[in-house]
RNA sequence: GCGGUAGUGGUGAAGUGGUUAACACAUCGGUUUGUGGUACCGACACGCGUGGGUUCGAUUCCCAUCUACCGCCCCA
């Protein structure tokens, strides 16, 4: 093929022996989802760039280095979405989902694709898809822990059992505030030992040098102070009661106090899923990651509401998950034998063959014809390998 | 974005500065088989990612570019 014609680098086809997978994943979601009540939003792939750069943080890696932006041709900067819960809280407050008249809180699920320009490997690509839900307009721990269950049984439903929940609480602005002038404090003893990254994170946004994988940054933050110390009252007391919520709904967690996710708009409740897996070398790895966001809203321009939400990618999961469609056997196959034959008698028979497999089809069955001048050999072949249960010839 | 490795047919791959680019699988055709997975025979890259350059001549050398994979980074 020729060169210039190739995918667009980043951009994957997905192959159609490939997409029962996919439909098993979605399928199984959609189904959870509409146990738990939650409804499909459909928001555009394309947002003004600023719907992006606002909520997620101009600090944030999505933001400085992952937005997939253009210009349009009115000269708009508009960026592919790097994720759905900004475009998703966009829609809630720009359609005025707010109102009085939505039952709170309003539980939006959503699935598609997603654009973060990366360098592409394995694991990452430019496009890539994800499943998502938010709960918006309502705050109680219960609602998380209901959102964190939900995600489980999601999994549960597509056979991953092996599931690690990791759960921690970034506070509410009061408690981050805090936290966030005793981690300056702190990291500023050691300024001229962190990594270079770090000392950017320093000043931008010194959580996420709890995050670097970066080991000397390690061994500085094995040291820091922990957020813990910094909640106040509600904070600490909506983290237990979270706790207890998760409890109840027999989801098993792990506190870890260095979870603080990328993502800058978090309040509050932030968590992981993990799964162990063959595939991803018997190891856990994230699969899922959420959190609650209580200023979201406000950000757009609508009340005072927080939300709550996850998001997985489907890409990561579908290395996982095996298909439960069994080999689509089809009814019948229409053999056609043209050896020896003209071309007008080829046609006859062709016509023949069509006309009784529109017959079968119109009863219900699933039936596969054959319109080449191929030899009865290899087409007995191919019925065979298509698993037909019945074998027609037309001679 | 940085570093490393690689790029030959539908697939897996061998290979060379110079007549017909090995082999295997798949596919197609044929013979065989009580006409469906067996065996055998045959066909199948006008081309060696793309664009330049060196050369009498390049798939093989050089440069650029694109792409893939690994590591960093980040995450889904």
């Amino acid at each position: 093929m020729d060169g210039k014609f190739k995918r667009v680098r980043g951009m994957e086809d997905i192959l159609p022996n490939e997409t029962a997978v996919w439909q098993r994943i979605e399928g199984t979601a959609r189904d959870v989802f509409s146990r738990y009540n939650y409804a499909e939003m459909r928001t555009p792939m394309v947002e003004k760039t600023e719907v992006f750069s606002r909520t997620s943080g101009d600090s944030s890696d999505i933001v400085t280095k992952q937005m997939y932006t253009f210009e349009d041709k009115g000269g708009r900067s508009i960026t592919l979405r790097p994720e759905g819960t900004a475009g998703v809280v966009r829609s809630f407050v720009e359609n005025k989902l707010f109102g009085p008249e939505h039952p709170k809180p309003v539980k939006l699920y959503y699935m598609g694709p997603m654009f973060r320009y990366e360098r592409p490997g394995a694991t990452h690509n430019r496009e890539f898809h994800q499943i998502g839900c938010e709960s918006i307009g309502a705050v109680s721990p219960q609602i998380d822990a209901e959102v964190i269950r939900l995600a489980i049984d999601i999994f549960q439903g597509l056979d991953i059992h092996d599931l690690r929940v990791e759960l921690n609480t970034l506070g509410d602005d009061e408690s981050r505030s805090v936290y966030r002038d005793t981690l300056v404090k702190y990291f500023e003893q050691f300024k001229d030992e962190l990594s270079e990254d770090s000392q950017r994170r320093l000043e931008q946004n010194p959580l996420r040098i709890l995050d670097s994988k970066d080991r000397n940054d390690q061994k500085i933050v094995a040291g820091a102070p922990r957020l813990e110390d910094s909640l106040n009252e509600r904070s600490k007391n909506y983290f237990n009661d979270l706790k207890k919520a998760l409890d109840i709904l027999k989801v098993d967690y792990t506190v870890d106090d260095r979870l603080v996710r990328g993502l800058d708009y978090y309040t509050d409740t932030v968590f992981e899923i993990q799964a162990k897996a063959h595939e991803f070398g018997d190891d856990y790895t994230t699969i899922c990651a959420g959190g609650r966001y209580n200023n979201m809203v406000q950000e757009f321009g609508g009340p005072e509401m927080g939300g709550v939400g996850f998001a997985f990618g489907e890409e990561r999961l579908a290395t996982v998950v095996k298909s439960d469609i069994a080999e689509d056997a089809i009814d019948y196959f229409i053999c056609t034998d043209t050896k020896g034959k003209t071309d007008v008698e080829i046609n006859a028979i062709f016509d023949q063959a069509l006309a009784k497999a529109f017959e079968l089809r119109s009863q219900g069955y699933n039936v596969e014809a054959n319109f080449q001048e191929r030899s009865m050999k290899s087409q007995k072949k191919e019925a065979f390998k298509l698993n037909a249960k019945n074998t027609l010839v037309i001679e």
